[in-house]
DNA sequence: GCCGTTTTCGGCCCGACTGTTTTCAGTCG
């Protein structure tokens, strides 16, 4: 345990308070109380100040924290927790925690097993399941068992991939250990992949000094490649990959008689090897136009390289709005001055608000647009009037007609009922895409990346519908969702299907995520115009309408 | 546990959904 310092930061302290309402929920406390330490963990974690330069007095005033809890933030910046804390801890195993994971098992089913079968592990959960002995406790049945049988199976088959903001926290170690600016991330990472399995990166830090200092960030998930400047372009190349490009590349190379490796262009009739700083020269050597990483996937990038005949592919300074935001009147953490705020300082035209339908009601809808009219006129960024609607699970939508037809765009979610059969779920879309007020299908197939597969929807369908109902489907730009995957969105651009980016923003610094939905448009080979975010205002307006 | 006050208790975000019930509890977003 770490002892009095001045080192214990917000995101600690926050931590702390967050595992607190964990523990307090599984052990059956009162919700309000768990309710309490999660806002006073989001309040800390929002803090502009440090919390640790606060006293007592000073803590009580930042609103959802009182005495106790003042007292607590006190206690563990000097001593690093505090006593409630490590009480609970000694009572509640940590293999019992890693069970919430499971899609199907919160707190209070937890409990449940934890003080009537004795269940401390996901062995010992599996083995309650296989043995049928969750269907007879109180409160469950023969369903829940079946619903945990497939959390359990969904958890063990998660893939061990991380999500790219843990890529980018493996980065952000690395870079406390290599020099300033010697490095440059490669791999699946940089070809901007949803998911990346190892972080690779390329330095030219000296290999002698540096190799133990990078291992010890973290063995398994990070690869350094050490490489000199004059080699840099190879090098770079063969870490970024894919392995399908890289033999495309090595043939094309071979066939004007080089060997490609990371060192260099290999000359096959003198042995001579011919080395390059950047990327661009071997491609320029090779007789190509540079291929961007996001397109290195054997999709017959390489051949169109060598017939200078790639495609032109939208950029971040190409996209003038984002479609899919939410406020403070729904899940989101902004107010609408805020996106507006946030919508000048990107320099948009437009950003669309889209509450959700299930919290805000047709009067509050009212009430927001004509908010939203008083915000537009004190900025450059136009806020557009719209909502992400429910497709619920019968298929209809969460707002009567006359309510959409009111809002300037509706995008149509399907935010539950994830385990409907491909049929009933396909035809919930469909329906939603034929009504007329419909503009956007909102993260098509739902998937969370380090949480949830994808539901089981026929994107077939769902796109030959979208091309007739001339209905665009989303690329959610969230890290967590990236849905449309690209080789979905490359299958929508031929068939003529719109996309919509959208970050799906639930505070200010979510706008920024636009980057990754750009990426994983280039991955799908889009240009400019295949996303209506390039539209200016007046082109959207007249694409809505 | 916090907060506000009609000031020391009573309310705290909530709707959809599912599975368990037969009027509700738990999960999810």
């Amino acid at each position: 345990m770490r002892t009095a310092d001045a080192q214990v930061t917000n995101a600690d302290v926050a931590e702390r308070l967050a595992l607190m309402g964990r523990l307090l929920d599984i052990t059956g406390a009162d919700r309000y109380r768990i309710g309490a330490y999660e806002r006073a963990a989001r309040q800390v974690e929002r803090l502009s100040l440090r919390v640790a330069d606060l006293d007592e007095e000073e803590l009580t005033r930042i609103p959802g924290i009182g005495a106790r809890i003042a007292g607590q933030i006190r206690e563990t910046v000097a001593t690093g927790s505090f006593a409630e804390l490590e009480e609970l801890q000694a009572a509640i195993p940590e293999s019992l925690i890693e069970l919430l994971k499971i899609s199907g098992v919160g707190p209070r089913t937890l409990h449940t097993l934890w003080k009537q079968l004795g269940i401390l592990t996901l062995d010992d959960l599996e083995q309650a399941v296989k043995g049928r002995r969750l269907q007879n406790l109180p409160g469950f049945g023969a369903k829940k068992e079946e619903t945990i049988a497939r959390g359990i199976r969904q958890y063990r088959s998660r893939p061990d991939r991380m999500t790219r903001p843990a890529a980018e926290a493996v980065l952000t170690r690395l870079e406390a250990v290599l020099p300033d600016g010697q490095y440059t991330a490669a791999g699946s990472y940089r070809r901007g992949a949803a998911t990346v399995g190892r972080v690779t990166v390329v330095t030219t830090a000296d290999r002698a000094a540096f190799t133990d200092r990078v291992a010890a960030v973290d063995e398994r998930r990070l690869e350094v490649r050490f490489t000199e400047p004059a080699r840099c372009g190879t090098a770079l190349l063969c870490a970024t990959g894919s392995a399908g490009f890289l033999g495309r590349l090595s043939e094309a190379a071979l066939t004007s008689g080089y060997g490609l490796t990371p060192g260099g262009l290999l000359e096959n009739a003198n042995g001579r090897v011919h080395t390059f700083g950047s990327e661009e020269e071997v491609f320029s050597f090779l007789g190509m136009t540079p291929i961007p990483p996001e397109l290195r996937e054997d999709r017959g990038e390489v051949e169109l390289a060598l017939r200078h005949a790639l495609p032109d592919l939208v950029e971040t300074r190409d996209v003038r709005g984002d479609f899919h935001s939410h406020t403070t009147r729904s899940d989101g953490r902004q107010t609408l001055e805020d996106v507006a705020e946030a919508g000048d300082a990107r320099g948009y035209d437009y950003i669309a608000i889209t509450d959700h339908s299930s919290r805000v009601s047709p009067e509050a809808l009212r009430e927001q647009r004509a908010a939203i009219e008083r915000v537009n006129r004190r900025h450059d960024c136009e806020l557009l009037a719209g909502s992400e609607v429910e497709i619920r699970s019968d298929g209809s939508l969460g707002y009567e007609n006359r309510v959409l037809a009111d809002l300037d765009l509706v995008i149509a979610s399907v935010h539950s009922g994830h385990n409907q059969d491909q049929d009933v779920l396909t035809r919930r879309i469909l329906t939603a895409m034929e009504n007329e007020h419909v503009d956007i299908i909102g993260h098509p197939t739902g998937r969370l990346l380090d949480r949830r597969p994808p539901y089981a929807v026929d994107l077939s369908r769902v796109m030959a519908h979208a091309a007739e109902t001339g209905t665009a489907l989303e690329i959610n730009a969230s890290p967590h969702r990236l849905d449309l995957e690209d080789i979905y969105i490359l299958h929508a651009k031929k068939r003529g299907v719109k996309l919509a980016a959208g970050t799906d923003a639930h505070c200010t610094g979510e706008f920024a995520n636009m980057k990754n939905g750009v990426m994983l448009a280039r991955r799908g080979w889009c240009a400019p115009g295949d996303l209506l975010n390039t539209l200016p205002l007046s082109g959207l307006l007249e694409w809505l309408s």
